[in-house]
DNA sequence: TTGAAAGCGGTACCAA
DNA sequence: TTGGTACCGCTTTCAA
């Protein structure tokens, strides 16, 4: 079905159908009507890649997620994209999801998006300090968004939790509960949310007065529970301790139980993220949530509003509370 | 940058700039170097929409999630995607996911992508009985891969677990461990997967001679939830409940817990999916899996050559074995 | 109010 | 081995 066809069918030329169909005023609406009731009776579909080349604009809008095969187990991201996915629909346009693992080829992957026109607009995830897809995609003309921050210099419409706040408060709430031996266990500092979490738990424990004990690994259940072990094996265990992430928190409540330490009553653990197996664990956990649905709904309008020609300005840059999980994996020291 | 411009620059045609870059072997070897090197040096990247226009091709194979806001948590198709994103990168394709909750608006979503031709290929995931997506794609010309099966009559590549063989032999496993009492969690008969473990289920307790007990309720923790506290208030409560789906096993544990049962000294659970939360849940579950690298790696292959014109036969449609994945949730009764 | 025609950026046929 | 050119399907001036 295209428009040629349509056209003959009706003995109009495509010029016409065309604007009827695009709600065009200057069209009879006897016209119109008859247009658009033959364009309905015919199924008719305007071809994508036709209107796309024509106006230069894809009605795409894609995310790109950092995980490689076997790591794509982020139901943060999953949600994310269902919110706005939502929004986008709205507006006629198609949210895409592709993956392009860190490393040397990510690079790639954007180049792809931006050079061959292969979407109108970018969600940018899982920041790091230095990021080189905010730094390469600011010298481009491709709108995005960001879902985090980064110290890379630059404009750019950004949503982020505000880790430091909500690590610090949790740190407190440790302490309340008459915990002085609190450790964090860290993401690796170059992903931004893993140092502003961090800064949010030295912050606290400095005006706690109380010593720090910051143990850094990848941020995934292996590595946690190993770096975990160790540190239960150490001088002076904590008697509670700070993930970044649920995944590590995970780590964690695993080495635990192979030490055979009771969580909470033995170990306080508290994650980040709300993963859906922290409300299952043994314990379940204890955490803290970004708010998805008002993170993709600001980020969707942020895009849009990018798309449709609006500047970044100050504006587009929010920074919102994270809330707590309250679960069953704090207690107050023995 | 367009091949026009990259063109004048090289003082060739755009034909022979074309030619040059797509490798065809009429272009002298001199040219093809001088035009490779500008075209580096230019960063030219063919523009997508026009090359899709022209070859009526669109280079984007799609996932349609059936799965709205909120429910978008299925990490198994996310593992899916990423097995599958590689085997269509190496082709060339772009994998993209888009989402549509069954509904009356979920016809649409297809009819957008077909129609408006924009993809090359599709996997249809999460099948029903009677899908009226597969009923459509079969009156179209669009290549597409099933994950699971329908009653839907037609010839189309599939890739699916044996849940019937499955669910029959975790029946006999329990039924060895001394179990007499076995009940089954079913989802709604609606969907293929459901219906096969059901019968996987029923055939074995039949073979045992074995009463059947079976309730049905949706496919998530809550409805699991309240449908296991029913029938573990029942007169003769099972010692054994073998579900549909880790979702519902999830469900089952905590219906037990909050009965005070100990799970499995008091009773033995069975999931399907092998859920990350599954593996760090009180206590961890037993379940089982489909070998998603395998199922994404056929899959991929069939629809890659669907594509290229293949019809589709019989040896495209495969069932393979699900794996057994024994944790902490199955003993044998007190 | 309608239609003719140019052109978006490629690809592929045909001729040179 | 290279170049001219028609054309994919649509949008959008410009003219009628």
């Amino acid at each position: 079905m295209s428009l040629k066809l349509l056209a003959a069918t009706l003995n109009l030329s495509i010029t016409t159908v065309s604007r009827a169909l695009d709600g065009y005023g200057d069209v009879a609406p006897a016209t119109r009507d008859r247009v658009m009731a033959a364009a309905e009776a015919m199924q008719y579909r305007p071809n994508a890649a036709a209107r796309r080349l024509r106006r230069g604009s894809t009605e795409v809008v894609s995310l790109v997620l950092p995980t490689g095969p076997g790591r794509f187990d982020e139901p943060l991201y999953l949600e994310l994209m269902s919110v706005m996915g939502e929004r986008f629909a709205e507006r006629g346009y198609d949210l895409t999801l592709l993956a392009a693992p860190p490393g040397p080829d990510e690079m790639k992957t954007y180049r792809r998006l931006v050079e061959g026109r292969r979407a109108d607009g970018l969600i940018v995830v899982r920041t790091r300090r230095q990021d080189p897809r905010i730094a390469y995609l600011l010298g481009t003309k491709m709108p995005f968004v960001v879902m985090g921050r980064s110290d890379t210099p630059g404009l750019y419409p950004f949503v982020d939790g505000d880790g430091e706040a909500a690590f610090a408060a949790a740190t407190r709430d440790l302490a309340a509960l008459g915990h002085r031996h609190i450790a964090h266990l860290a993401a690796p500092a170059a992903l931004t949310y893993a140092t502003l979490r961090r800064a949010g738990y030295e912050r606290a424990m400095d005006e706690l007065g109380l010593p720090r004990q910051v143990v850094e690994c990848d941020a995934d259940e292996q590595a946690a529970r190993a770096a975990c072990s160790e540190l239960l094996a150490g001088a002076a265990p904590p008697t509670a301790i700070l993930c970044a992430t649920d995944r590590m928190a995970l780590g964690v409540l695993r080495a635990a139980r192979e030490r055979g330490l009771s969580v909470p009553a033995d170990l306080s653990v508290v994650g980040h993220d709300n993963l859906p197996a922290g409300a299952y664990s043994d314990p379940p956990l204890s955490t803290m949530e970004l708010p998805l649905a008002e993170t993709g709904d600001l980020l969707a309008r942020m895009l849009l509003a990018r798309i449709g020609g609006a500047p970044p300005d100050d504006t587009m840059q929010a920074i919102i509370p994270i809330r707590a999980v309250p679960r069953g994996s704090v207690a107050p020291p023995r």
